[in-house]
DNA sequence: TTAGGGTTAG
């Protein structure tokens, strides 16, 4: 045999040494000059260096796959995320009557999980127990991984049916040898179980999604203990499924088992684990993860540093992430991301959009997750025009489409008073969520559109989107501004006995400012007292402040009491009830209550209130006389002041 | 074969 032969055949044969595409394509000449019958041999070196289009070109060429081209390639597929056509390739290798091996099914099972086609991962099940494959490591993991997060989605019966997965089905002309029998093996019935739970729409519907997700995951976990053989990956599959389940307690103890089997957490485990830790608001558990992560070498890992940053951030600790953030060498767009959503969320809104400009000036290409936060910051800070210059860059780059970034443009617009633009966005969007629903009835309600927003909410209703607790806080609110007193109470009894939604703080404080401003002062006493718990300061106040528009004193001395109990360093309850006395002409007990506040009370932190007129904010603090125009804004509130008088007067005649 | 960030609350 020639050299150049034996070079190729050794190279071939060992193919880890081909490590770049012009190496593998140098090869390929060489093997269609001197060595044709090699041809389907370089197939798995170019499936190995993740050349898709060279996969498949070479693949086309074949006239019989062997085992190796097909492994070959439905690999290369799903690892470009190919997953239809991966699922395309399983089923047409099946019909050509090809047993798949331990290769294959990792990659399938994972295209099935991608694509949500549950129903179909599991006929693949069945194909893997026929094969008698159901004890090898990385089949098992990823069925784990597929059945943990079939309930996630939980709507997979209607993807199951969705037109691309009939594509892959009628491509298989004997799709029957996948289905599965089983009552053949024990194994399998623990499987079984799983599935069973998925598909029982009569047994989900009746449970909560907390529920739901604990019996999915007493089913994988079932899966997992009846594997003869597990790794890092078994355990980490599992303590995602916990995680992405809230299942704290579970996924600690995972960890802690891993322990047990002599396998050590890696960075998958810490950065699955983060996410719960944050949603726990667990800082010690976020510092020892912090700390392992040092220690082994991970402080580098962008999933851990992100983990890290919501940690922080969720705990109030948002110095913390920024530390963080900065110390990482490389900032990929979702630690920026993280970054500017923990300012957000903590108040920190320029400091949000400062975070926002320099990533723009690192040359980091926002996506469109990264918009669900700088808008919500513009929102915040009412600031129109930087708004607006952002709706321009997502228009232009065509993530308009987006439902959480039109939902936060809804909102922003509304916050911004610029209700028409508002509506006009949630006009224009194809898909309409929750959210963007409720932001459109909160933008109405804030704007005085009592009855658009009713009209709002029943037509959410009617396209069967349930409404949430924040949905009915933003129709409660409609109907305070626009004093709809019955409609107020039908809604808040319809949430109650109807959708079985505990209400909450928002909910009493705004039935409690209905029935105050249409002077049911007593319902409204009578509802606050009814709440078992959290009844503050700032559920009374508007029930304080109607006792001082219906002048009653008695019952305003009575809700001062009641806020002294729970929050009786409460400045704002001592100032209503001075102006109430002032109000009815008891001058003395006003200015006791005054006397009492500037001796005993911690000085209120004066409030603060802003208004841009062009590209100028002006900002004014109580008491603050330093504003250039200051006497002609007095002078100007008095003009007002007299108009609103005047009406008031007339409309009491 | 396993992993990240987001929208609505008088």
């Amino acid at each position: 045999m020639e050299p150049l032969q034996t070079t190729i055949k050794t190279l071939i044969n060992t193919p880890i040494q081909i490590k770049s595409k012009s190496q593998a394509k140098q090869i390929h000449a060489q093997i269609i000059k001197t060595l044709p019958t090699f041809t389907s041999n370089l197939l798995s070196i170019y499936s190995k260096l993740n050349l898709l289009q060279e996969s498949i070109t070479l693949f086309n060429t074949l006239h019989s796959p062997s085992i190796h081209n097909w492994k070959s390639i439905i690999k290369c597929y799903t690892s470009n995320a190919y997953f239809l056509e991966s699922l395309n390739c399983f089923v047409k290798m099946r019909a050509m009557g090809i047993y798949p091996d331990h290769n294959v099914f990792p990659s399938v099972l994972k295209s099935c999980t991608q694509l949500m086609f549950f129903k179909f991962g599991e006929s693949v099940h069945g194909s893997v127990i026929r094969v008698g494959l159901e004890f090898d490591v990385f089949t098992g993991n990823a069925l784990l991984s597929m059945y943990s997060k079939s309930l996630r989605f939980s709507a997979h019966q209607v993807f199951d049916e969705s037109p691309e997965r009939k594509t892959v089905v009628q491509n298989g002309q004997n799709e029957r040898v996948l289905k599965h029998d089983n009552n053949t093996n024990n194994n399998f019935k623990s499987y079984n179980e799983v599935s069973y739970n998925c598909r029982n729409p009569s047994t989900l519907n009746q449970m909560s999604n907390q529920d739901q997700g604990n019996v999915q995951m007493q089913n994988v976990r079932k899966v997992f203990e009846t594997m003869p053989e597990r790794d890092v990956v078994s355990y980490n599959t599992l303590i995602l499924g916990y995680a992405q389940n809230s299942m704290y307690d579970e996924a600690m103890m995972t960890i802690r088992e891993m322990g047990d089997a002599k396998l050590k957490p890696d960075a998958f485990t810490l950065s699955n684990v983060l996410p719960i830790v944050a949603e726990y608001m667990d800082v010690w558990k976020g510092k020892e993860i912090h700390g392992y992560g040092i220690r082994h070498g991970f402080e580098r890992n962008g999933f851990i540093a992100s983990g890290l940053i919501d940690v922080y951030a969720n705990c109030k600790m948002v110095e913390d992430s920024y530390r963080l953030f900065c110390s990482l060498p490389e900032k990929d767009c979702v630690s920026w991301c993280s970054m500017i959503a923990a300012c957000v969320q903590n108040g920190l809104f320029d400091e949000g959009l400062r975070l926002f400009r320099q990533m723009l000036r690192a040359n980091i290409k926002p996506v469109p997750i990264s918009f669900s936060s700088v808008i919500p910051a513009c929102a915040h800070l009412t600031t129109l025009p930087l708004g607006q210059q952002l709706h321009g860059y997502i228009i232009r780059h065509r993530f308009d489409d987006n439902v959480f970034i039109s939902s936060s443009l809804v909102n922003m617009y509304a916050k911004c008073g610029n209700i028409k633009l508002a509506k006009c966005v949630f006009n224009r969007m194809k898909q309409r969520d929750l959210v963007s629903w409720t932001a459109m009835i909160m933008g109405c309600a804030s704007h005085g559109y009592a009855h658009d927003a009713i009209v709002l909410f029943k037509q959410m209703e009617m396209e069967d989107l349930r409404p949430n607790s924040v949905a009915f806080v933003a129709v409660l609110t409609a109907c305070s501004h626009a004093g709809m007193v019955n409609d107020g109470l039908t809604f808040f009894n319809q949430m109650v006995k109807h959708y079985k939604i505990t209400p909450e703080f928002e909910h009493y404080a705004c039935m409690a400012d209905l029935l105050g401003r249409a002077g049911k002062l007593d319902d409204a006493f009578g509802l606050i007292c009814s709440m078992p718990e959290n009844k503050t300061g700032s559920v009374w106040l508007p029930l304080l402040a109607a006792c001082r528009v219906h002048k009653n004193v008695e019952l305003a001395e009575k809700v001062v009491e009641q806020i002294n109990e729970f929050d009786s360093d409460n400045v704002g309850a001592y100032v209503l009830l001075s102006n109430i006395y002032f109000s009815v002409g008891r001058y003395k007990d006003a200015a006791n209550v005054r006397r009492m506040l500037s001796k005993n009370m911690n000085k209120k932190e004066p409030a603060c209130s802003w208004i841009r007129i062009g590209e100028k904010v002006h900002a004014f603090i109580a008491g603050d006389e330093s504003h250039p125009n200051y006497d002609c804004i007095i002078n100007a509130l008095d003009i007002l002041f007299g108009h609103i008088e005047k009406e008031y007067l007339i409309t009491c005649e």
